[in-house]
RNA sequence: GGAGAGGUGGCAGAGUGGUCGAAUGCGGCGGACUUGAAAUCCGUUGAGUCCUCACGGGCUCCGGGGGUUCGAAUCCCUCCCUCUCCGCCA
């Protein structure tokens, strides 16, 4: 949710800056809205404030025993007056809260003009793609061969398509992705390991940004009332802890790291990344999510994306990092890095995390807040959250980064210790 | 799944349908006293929103939603949550 002081104020230029991400916002229908909504507001009250007063009135007369009769026939009308006037404004209002759903977040000043992901700018790139003295496969065909480690006809025999089965040491690799990235980001980064629902609540999801627009993209419980969806990602459930909350500011900045399955019904993406477990409905990541003073969540970008390139660097995997263009970035964010891992499968690039600073636009859907210690006042806080990484893909990219001419994986140092010390995966 | 109890301000805990946004205690903040601290005393202390340049004022909020009433924290309906007991269960 936009700011609604500077919407109200300015939303010539809200308009303009959403035209940046591609968004187009009609500033002259808001405009009149809001006008009506003013008016009605007042009147409503205004009403309101009469009736509060009428009451008192009657009640005191009634106290010293006098006859309200008169009283009550004077308020006679008052009700239906009211009624109308609040049920008009309501009408309104509930116009006014589905456009302030509904209008992404402002891009920052920093980020690069552009419809698509052919804008994106990249940053930095660590690592050398490993150069192979054989046709390298890709994570399909080594998962296969490794005794169906991989196993997408299981998947598909259970749920259909994009559902895969992981077994033995693959199975055994992919916890060890995950152990690997909690324990570095507790240990090292200081985040606290938080295990949450996963399924959660309309509210929850309307906080992060997925509803009331996104619904397609969700699964939801039929059979449950209140409406429950799996969650897309544990940002979800993390960020709205906060929700309602009012924070000391020298509790911040908080950090929370999480891993969870998430669940995305990936519609309209039928034919993309139909081979392997690049885009599965089902997949594992570890989340990191933080809370920040304002002052404070560019800064906190910087080392949230830091903290994941420090797992890949660990891993020995060559990745690239890339701002978002205006045209790229997700509903919520202020601002996003991609990091790209280097997949020889693909003779490519590909996203493994995206880290987002959403600044105070999750915090004012959900009324997360910190008592900001110059005004004495509860302000919105800033909200971020970057995967860390996503564990399915990470596995994609050991395999296959890793592969050896016999069809061998070699297992990075790193995860041994999570691997009973074996170094590597055979066929 | 069955039976019962309850959800009020940071916490605890009152609240005959009528100046109740809400007593009181604790906590927090400010001040007095003190060399300092404790103790004591005095004051202060919820959130949202609207109008206003401002001063200030209005409105809304006592788990959520709906209803009755001139007026609801208080009455009615409904949903959610918590607790206790029984059953079932990883």
């Amino acid at each position: 949710m936009l700011d609604q002081k500077a919407l109200r104020q300015d939303p010539e230029s809200i308009a303009e800056r959403l035209a940046y991400r591609g968004h187009d916002f009609d500033a002259g229908h808001y405009g009149a809205l809001e006008s009506q909504r003013r008016e009605l507001q007042s009147r409503t009250e205004s009403l309101q404030h009469e009736r509060n007063e009428r009451s008192r009135a009657i009640g005191q007369a009634k106290k010293a025993g006098e006859d309200i009769q008169p009283l009550l026939d004077e308020v006679a009308s008052l009700g239906e007056a009211l009624k109308a006037a609040e049920a008009d404004l309501d009408a309104v209002q509930s116009s006014l809260r589905e456009i302030h759903l509904g209008l992404p977040n402002l891009p920052h000043e920093s980020v690069p003009p552009g419809d698509d992901e052919s804008a994106n700018i990249q940053i930095r790139r660590w690592g050398e793609p490993p150069e192979f003295d054989f046709r390298p496969r890709d994570h399909v065909e080594l998962g296969e061969a490794l005794g169906n480690g991989l196993d997408f006809a299981a998947g598909a025999k259970l749920s259909g398509s994009r559902f895969v089965v992981m077994r033995d040491g693959v199975a055994r690799l992919h916890r060890a992705l995950a152990q690997f990235m909690l324990d570095v980001h507790t240990v090292e980064h200081g985040y606290r390991e938080t295990a949450v629902p996963y399924l959660v609540g309309e509210e929850a999801l309307i906080g992060t940004g997925q509803l009331p627009k996104f619904a397609q993209d969700l699964f939801a419980i039929e059979n449950f009332e209140p409406r429950l969806h799996l969650i897309p990602t544990a940002e979800v459930p993390l960020t709205n802890l906060a929700a309602g909350e009012i924070i000391d500011a020298e509790h911040l900045p908080l950090g929370y790291v999480s891993h969870t399955p998430c669940f995305r019904s990936e519609a309209g993406s039928y034919g993309r990344d139909t081979r392997g477990m690049i885009r599965q409905h089902q997949f594992d990541k570890v989340e990191l999510v933080q809370l920040t003073r304002p002052d404070d969540s560019y800064a906190a970008l910087e080392r949230l994306t830091g903290h994941a390139e420090q797992i890949l660097r660990r891993l020995g995997l060559s990745y690239r990092v890339v701002t978002l263009c205006g045209g790229d970035m997700g509903f919520a964010a202020a601002k996003t890095y991609d990091i790209e891992v280097w997949l020889p499968g693909q003779d490519a690039y590909r996203e493994i995390s995206s880290c987002s600073n959403t600044e105070a636009f999750q915090a004012r859907r959900m009324q997360a807040r910190w008592r900001n210690p110059d005004t004495g006042r509860p302000e919105p806080l800033h909200t971020l959250n970057g995967s860390a990484l996503a564990v399915g893909r990470c596995l994609v990219a050991v395999l296959e980064n890793y592969q050896q001419a016999d069809g061998r994986v070699v297992i990075p140092e790193v995860l041994r210790p999570y691997m009973a010390g074996a170094e590597w995966l055979a066929p």
